[in-house]
Order: structure tokens, then C-alpha cells, then sequence
DNA sequence: TGAGTTGTTCTTTTT
DNA sequence: GAACAACTCA
């Protein structure tokens, strides 16, 4: 294996020894590439590759560096336990479900499922209602569910610290996790947070298993380590408790997952609870030119934690980071396919070029504008497949075939049929969770034929639960008739399921398929097949991180926007935009325009964004920046004529409501 | 009890 | 623009 192309400190990473150490990398130091030999050179020296494991962010980052790490060692690298924290979690729990009272079949709930279900317990305990004072919403609740389990604490302190407003709803809050609690167990399932919490509760409790799954890890890898949580750190540690090799890597300037529980506490106390663990720091960037990382040491400088270290690159010189001001999304959106073009056409592929926005739904103007002029994208952070309305119906009808306790599935497929509603979907799914297997059309009061055929269809269905391809396109074939009434575009949802099929079949069989996509849902673009291997990416900043572009564009850099509103008052939310907004422009190699519009889209219409404290925060931003032609003459014609057109519509409103 | 309509509220980032 | 509750009518 060749380490000669290392670095010193990197070279020291890769063939540390024995025990715990940490590693920390700044933004484009090689952190991907010390892992990754790292993993290597562990296989060379004899390590078995299945006592491995990687525990990254994405189960996308785990498969491109196993594939990396197999350039170097051949094809034993795949023999690496990599994926998520959840992958793994769920792996592990299926052979130890019967310890946390599942069968070894349960099912795995994704963010919508669990809604759904909390959704389910809060109106069955009378918690919905108007006429009271108001109660959170199925969204909200789980969300401080999840708090409160990430970050170890109890759902009481939960409540007072994150929405004091629901103090008085406390008791009621508590009772409706309870239900949630029994519902879940009732159908053999288990959340996102269960996954955690019970392999952590495994693996802190029971001794035996401990033994049994931490003895088969002797190298725990653990990947952007700044974005762990509480629970997450303590798996880690338990992990590797029997070997006592544990390699974490992150940069706590990165670290952008607060709202899921993460903190920087976990990576900066490692010597706390590991003295001797050396630390290797990883300082020569080798992605960005100097004034692009002039700048990110220039939003390093914004922040008030104590992040004392400036990034150097190894690149050299190159154009300098622009700003470029805009009046609003169109704008903004007309300015990037401009400059999209022209750097293409002085040979930067769209391939090497990504737009990075805080929040999904500014880039949907930009959507637009690229699908006028002809530019293919790649949209990550956007919809997943098995958010659509139609996948959802197809993935029920599989899941109420595997497991007739399935209540979430019924109620999502019984209300097919003509004359059945909530009531006798509710009444029928209950009954067939508890193990009444009586005819469908037995279980209605009104006359519903329809249940016979989604009878025959599920029972066919079952005989194929060994196919999930077989499977997956009998459902799609068995819903096309309910596809008609429900959906006014069912041909373009009948057409997007069939497109399906060839992601299907990368799964073994319906049970795999079904608690894989939950995991690792893929983009609805990645499964949409283009002829177009040139790609121009957008992103939101969460789901570029890791990666890199020979050109970047960051949108809507304003109060409102990037930061987020609901940021603007909190001084520890506005720290993480900070580090957001680091990743966003440590993303870029070469070229980076950095847009700021002067209104920024709201529900309500545009609203008036007069600054952008992000950018007012870098110290000596004039020297790290230029300010970058907006646009050519005919273009501030057309800007013009825009904000004229917003005087016509100001006018016109006040004309409506002065009733002139 | 199902089906369809209207009004209110909240609106981010992901496994 | 979606989720949810409350309403109406058959």
C-alpha cells in the first residue's frame, strides 16, 4: 500500500496503533482519505475486514469510501461493517430483537410513519380538539420526543427547555408518549430514536450481548464525529469497549446538527474520557484556493466560540470569492444560470459545479430557471421517494402483506375501497392486529366489494415476499386501478412507479426493501434515470457536506433566508449558521459566488431583507470578498422594470384596501 | 358512517 | 401549501 502521498500528520492517523485517538480535520485537510487508507492499512496488517467498522453520517459516504479503500486493498475492503449510526443499529437489532421485545421481523418507522402513529395515540386520548387550549402537533411532539432521548434527558426537562410554552401540557405530553410507546410495541416497530436507544440500552445492560457485539468490532472508525449526539457518543464508546479501539474523526467547526442533538462537547471532551487518546490535527488544505479560504477563516473569525484555527492552503492562488447582490429569487436564479453557462463554457463542467441554499425550497425558483434553459440538475436534499403520496400507497400495501399488525399500513390502504373511511379502516386494522384473520368484507358494516379484491391482491402479494422486485411490481400492477380515482395525475404516478422498478431490485427480498428505504430513502432524482451524465447538483448545506465543487454558489444570503428566521434570536442557532455557512463556502475549490437578495420569499409574498448578519459578522469582509457585476446593462433594464412591477402591485393592494 | 368543504395554523436542516 | 379539525349533507 503506498502511504508516500500522505502528509506526516495524515501518515500518523492511518497507522496509529492500538487504543483510542482521535483526529481533527479541518474542511479539506484529507479527512475522507485518512479514513479511508486508514481502513486499508488496517486490512493489510490483518485485521479481519468484517471486524471493522465505519460508522459514518450518510450511508452514501460509507459506500464511497469502502469503494476507495478497495483500490488500495482489493475487494476484501467491502468486508467492512460500514453504514450509519441506524444501519447499524437496525442490523444489530435484528438479530437481538427478542432482548428488546421485538420479533426479528419488526418494522422500521420513518419520520412520516411515526407521525402518523403519534398522530394516531394523540387523537385517541381526546388531546385534538379545538374547543381546549392549543396542544402541540403530532410534529411537534415527536420532536421533543427525539430531543429528549438524543440528548439524554427526560422528556419533563425536554419540555422546559426547548418549548416552555407546553409546561402546562406536560402530564398530557408524557401520557401521549405512552401510547405512542404501546402502539409502536403493539405493531412491532421501532422508530429512528428506538434503533439508538436500544442497541445503546443493549449494549449498556446486558452484558452478554455487549459481549457478543462489541467483541465482533476490534476497530471502531467513527466519521464526523462533531455531529454525534449524546446517544450516539455512548454507543461509540461501548462499541469498542471490548477492543478499546475507537478512531473518531470530525472538525468542530462543522458541526451543523444541533437540532437532532449533535454537539461539539463529545469530539472536544474525547481526552476526558480517553487521557491518553493521542490527538492528530490535520491543517493543510488541499481543496480551496487561498482567497476562498481567506474567506472561510474570515467566517472562522465570526464566530464567538473559541475555534482557533486558520485554515492554509496547499492550492495557491485564484479569483476572488465574489458577492453579488440581487433583488430577489428570480433574480438571484436569472444570476446563476448566467454564470453557470459561462463558467461551462470556459470548460467547468456542470459536473463541477453545485448551488448550496440553507433550505430546501429556495431552490425552487432556481429549479425553474435551469428547466428554461435546457440545464440538467441533480436536486439533493429535496423530496425523497417515499415522501410521494403514491410510493407511500404502494410500500403500505407490501408492508400490510408482510405484517397483518401493521395498523399504519391498513388505515393508509383500506380507505381505498368505496364506502370504507377512517372508521372501518381503524376498526378493521384493529381487529387485524390482534389477530382476527376473518375475511375483509366480513369486517364492514355497508357493503364494500372492493375488499375482496385487495384481499386477492394481498394474499398473492404475500406468496412473493421473497421477490421484492416480483413483489414490488404486483403491488404497482394491483394499485393501478386506485391510482385513477385518487390522484388526477395517476398517469404520471403510474409512470414514476414503473421507473422504480430498477432501484427495486438491489434489494433481496420485501422485508429488506421495506426497512431499507425507511433508512436510506433515495432522492426522487436519483431514481428518475437521465441520459445526461453532466449534472449541475443543488444542495442544501446539510446534504453537501463531506463533498466539493470546482465551483460554488450559495444562495440567499440574507436575514430570513441563510440565517433562518427562526435563528435571528437565539445567539447559540446563529452560532450554528455560522458553521453552516463555513461549510458552505469550504465546499469550493476555486470559484464562489455568494448571492444576496434584497427580498427574500416568504408564504406571505416577498419580504424586505436589509442585511445579512452572517456576512456583517466577518471581520473585514471588503478584503475577503468583490463585489461582482450583478448582472450586464440589459439585465438592470429588466431589474427595473421589475421593481416597477412591484410598485404597480404595492399600488394596486393599497388601492384594494382603501377601497378607492 | 362516508365524503366533501371550509377555516386555521405553522412553516428549516436529517437518520 | 399542507395538515388538521370542524362542519355539512346524504
Amino acid at each position: 500500500m503506498d502511504l508516500s502521498k500522505l502528509n506526516t500528520a495524515q501518515r500518523a492517523s492511518v497507522t496509529a496503533g492500538d487504543g483510542a485517538h482521535r483526529v481533527i480535520a479541518g474542511a479539506g485537510t484529507g479527512k475522507t482519505r485518512t479514513l479511508v487508507h486508514r481502513v486499508a492499512w488496517l486490512i493489510e496488517q490483518g485485521v479481519p475486514p468484517e471486524s471493522v467498522v465505519l460508522l459514518t453520517f450518510t450511508r452514501r459516504a460509507a459506500r464511497e469510501m469502502l469503494q476507495r479503500a478497495s483500490r488500495q486493498v482489493g475487494a476484501r475492503a467491502h468486508g467492512v461493517r460500514g453504514g450509519t449510526f441506524h444501519g447499524f443499529a437496525h442490523r444489530t437489532l435484528r438479530r437481538h430483537a427478542e432482548q428488546v421485545g421485538r420479533t426479528p421481523q419488526f418494522t422500521v418507522l420513518d419520520q412520516s410513519d411515526a407521525e402518523e402513529l403519534v398522530g394516531m395515540a394523540r387523537t385517541a386520548l381526546g388531546l385534538g380538539g379545538r374547543g381546549r387550549r392549543r396542544f402541540p402537533r403530532s410534529k411537534a411532539l415527536l420532536n421533543m420526543f427525539g430531543r429528549a432521548t438524543n440528548l439524554g434527558m427526560s422528556l419533563d426537562e425536554a419540555v422546559v427547555s426547548f418549548n416552555p410554552r407546553f409546561e402546562r401540557d406536560i402530564a398530557d405530553i408524557v401520557r401521549v408518549r405512552t401510547a405512542y410507546e404501546t402502539r409502536k410495541a403493539s405493531q412491532d416497530a421501532l422508530d429512528f430514536d428506538d434503533l439508538l436507544i436500544y442497541l445503546g440500552r443493549l449494549l449498556a445492560k446486558h452484558p452478554p450481548a455487549r459481549k457478543e457485539i462489541s467483541g465482533r468490532c476490534r476497530h471502531v472508525l467513527v466519521d464526523e464525529y462533531q455531529d454525534v449526539n449524546r446517544l450516539q457518543a455512548r454507543i461509540a464508546c461501548l462499541l469498542s469497549v471490548v477492543h478499546g479501539n475507537l478512531m473518531v474523526v470530525g472538525d468542530e467547526a462543522q458541526s451543523i446538527y444541533a437540532f437532532r442533538g449533535a454537539s461539539v462537547d463529545h469530539i472536544l471532551d474525547f481526552a476526558t474520557l480517553f487521557p491518553t487518546a493521542p490527538t492528530t490535527v490535520l491543517t493543510h488544505n488541499y481543496r480551496s484556493t487561498t482567497p476562498v479560504l481567506e474567506l472561510a477563516n474570515g467566517v472562522l473569525d465570526s464566530m464567538h466560540s473559541s475555534i482557533d484555527k486558520e485554515l492554509v492552503s496547499c492550492v495557491g492562488d485564484g479569483p476572488m470569492p465574489r458577492l453579488i447582490k440581487v433583488e430577489d429569487d428570480e433574480r438571484q436564479a436569472d444570476h446563476v444560470v448566467c454564470r453557470v453557462l459561462a463558467l461551462r463554457e470556459e470548460g467547468v463542467g456542470l459536473d463541477e459545479q453545485a448551488v448550496l441554499a440553507r433550505s430546501g425550497h429556495q431552490l425552487v425558483s432556481l429549479e425553474l430557471a435551469l428547466a428554461r434553459a435546457n440545464i440538467p440538475y441533480r436536486k439533493y436534499g429535496g423530496l425523497r421517494i417515499t415522501e410521494a403520496a403514491h410510493v407511500k400507497d404502494v410500500l403500505a400495501l407490501l408492508r400490510a402483506a408482510i405484517n397483518p399488525a401493521d395498523v399504519l399500513a391498513w388505515m393508509r390502504i383500506l380507505p381505498f375501497c368505496e364506502n370504507v373511511g377512517r372508521t372501518t379502516a381503524q376498526r378493521i386494522a384493529e381487529a387485524r392486529a390482534k389477530g382476527d384473520r376473518s375475511p375483509l368484507s366480513a369486517m364492514t358494516r355497508r357493503k364494500a366489494p372492493e375488499l375482496d379484491q385487495l384481499e386477492t391482491l394481498l394474499s398473492e402479494l404475500s406468496t412473493l415476499i421473497k421477490d421484492a422486485q416480483q413483489a414490488f411490481l404486483a403491488a404497482v400492477e394491483g394499485i393501478r386501478p386506485w391510482l385513477d380515482r385518487r390522484y388526477d395525475d395517476a398517469a404520471d404516478r403510474a409512470l414514476e412507479l414503473e421507473s422504480l422498478l430498477s432501484l427495486v431490485d438491489r434489494y433481496s427480498d420485501v422485508p429488506a426493501l421495506i426497512s431499507e428505504l425507511a433508512l436510506d430513502p433515495p432522492q426522487r432524482a436519483e431514481a428518475v434515470q437521465t441520459e445526461d451524465d453532466e449534472l449541475l447538483t443543488l444542495s442544501t448545506v446539510h446534504s453537501a457536506k463531506g463533498l466539493e465543487w470546482r465551483a460554488v454558489y450559495v444562495l440567499g444570503l440574507a436575514d430570513g433566508a441563510f440565517p433562518s428566521g427562526f435563528s435571528i434570536d437565539d445567539p447559540e442557532a446563529m452560532e450554528e449558521e455560522r458553521r453552516l455557512l463555513y461549510v458552505a463556502v469550504t465546499r469550493a475549490k476555486r470559484h464562489l459566488d455568494m448571492m444576496q437578495p434584497r427580498f427574500v420569499s416568504r408564504r406571505s409574498g416577498p419580504v424586505f431583507a436589509p442585511s445579512c448578519s452572517l456576512l456583517d459578522d466577518i471581520p473585514g469582509l471588503w478584503d475577503r470578498v468583490v463585489s461582482g457585476a450583478g448582472a450586464s446593462a440589459e439585465d438592470d433594464e429588466e431589474a427595473d422594470e421589475g421593481i416597477a412591477a412591484d410598485v404597480e402591485d404595492r399600488l394596486a393592494r393599497f388601492a384594494d384596501y382603501f377601497g378607492d
